[in-house]
DNA sequence: TATCTTTTAATCCAAATGGGTTATTGTACA
DNA sequence: TGTACAATAACCCATTTGGATTAAAAGATA
């Protein structure tokens, strides 16, 4: 049974959604709300394991809208996943929703099958509905934004020596070149020859920016 | 004009592209290279400004083919877009060179239009041209990838002021005190006093290890 | 063997950094 | 109206850092 949670201003949508997920026999519904205000209010008031797993929340509403509710919840309930209700497949809003921390969303006239698999599907894969231009725009807003695991743990022993990914990890770890020098017995004046290397191979000009990019590219997992 | 390098190991095609692309007035071919050795070398041997900001790659070369060069290149030279040029749009070998780093890829008999079209958007608002299909595959993987997003009681804005936020974005990106304070119209001082009560905030000793938490919590990065 | 790369180590200098301390101003809050 | 806090700015000092250059030894490769 997943555990759903349905925010809309309109008491006959948000019926009509939560007869119809009852009725499968799949899905739960912990609370509905009326509005974001009062959806971050009632998800305050649960215990964390009594949270539903997903949200499905209607984009205009008064108060407080879905795009605000989704940008605080998805911080503040990070383990919860956001579906948006939209009547148009075309709205940018479901754009402006999905950089505030939605997954996907649904349009309101979906079948009752689409959602109880569109559903299964983001709790066990964590693939979230979406049509392909949605997707596009979306990816496109995460390749400008540099990619996360694009670039893993082999690809940069491609570039950098072992030593010198080796010292770049002590690096990231925060450790300055005296610290790295004791740790691998070595001379300092090694340690900041390789350091100068690195940051010649990675085309960078201090600390903050090697440090900056190996996080970004996933270097070093095991932190 | 958009500075481009091609790479392509049969001479008509590297021609055949470079002068559509001369011919448009739009591009400029900074230099061409028959494999991803060739590449890599040329552009180690260029200065970092007049490097092309657009790679067009073939995908299937000797020695080394576009999707280890794009590995590597995407990494050494990050500020470069890297574009594959293939035969089939259904091309697994698309979504592995998605995954090593480019933003996206032609197909061989493109039109003129389409290609500059497509350079002018990566430059532009960093679009890439791709299929929906190959965009929704790229994208699942971008999503699966968890976010952290450990925000909360940890949540930044409780912990630093609005300046010191504000300071620490601009270190996170790679400035040092003095650049801080040009742009921010602040003394050196004043910034590295906010410096040093940001560390003691978030219990740091040095920049090294500020990047990194901000990088791991995802503070600056709504996405 | 000759050559290349990696790793090791050192020198020099100028600049940036970290760790203290002190002090003035303005704003918000009780 | 006083007090707290944020933001501003300055001073000190020792250490770390970045950049440039040189060079020796070990290992791999052709």
């Amino acid at each position: 049974m997943i555990k759903v949670a349905i925010v809309d201003d309109k008491p006959q949508n948000r019926n009509s959604i939560k007869e119809k997920l009852i009725y499968s026999g799949e899905a739960e519904v912990i609370f509905t709300a009326q509005n974001g205000k009062d959806f971050l209010e009632q998800m305050e008031a649960l215990k964390t394991a009594s949270r539903p797993q997903v949200v499905l929340m209607d984009i205009e509403m008064p108060l407080m809208d879905g795009i605000a509710a989704v940008g605080i919840a998805s911080i503040t309930y990070p383990d919860t996943r956001y579906l948006m209700l939209t009547v148009f497949d075309n709205d940018d809003k479901i754009f402006d929703a999905i950089k505030a921390g939605a997954a996907g969303y649904f349009l309101k006239d979906e079948s009752v099958e689409k959602i109880i698999t569109g559903l299964k599907q983001i709790i066990e894969d964590g693939g979230a509905p979406m049509s392909p231009r949605i997707a596009r725009k979306a990816l496109n807003m995460l390749m400008s934004n540099p990619a996360p695991a694009t670039a893993g743990p082999d690809d940069i022993l491609n570039v950098l020596s072992d030593r010198e990914a080796e010292i770049l990890k002590l690096l990231v770890d925060g450790m300055d070149h005296i610290d790295v020098a004791e740790k691998l017995f070595l001379s300092p004046h090694t340690v900041r020859k390789h350091i100068a290397n690195i940051y010649g191979k990675l085309h960078v000009t201090n600390r903050s920016q090697v440090v900056k990019l190996a996080m970004k590219r996933r270097w070093f997992m095991l932190f």
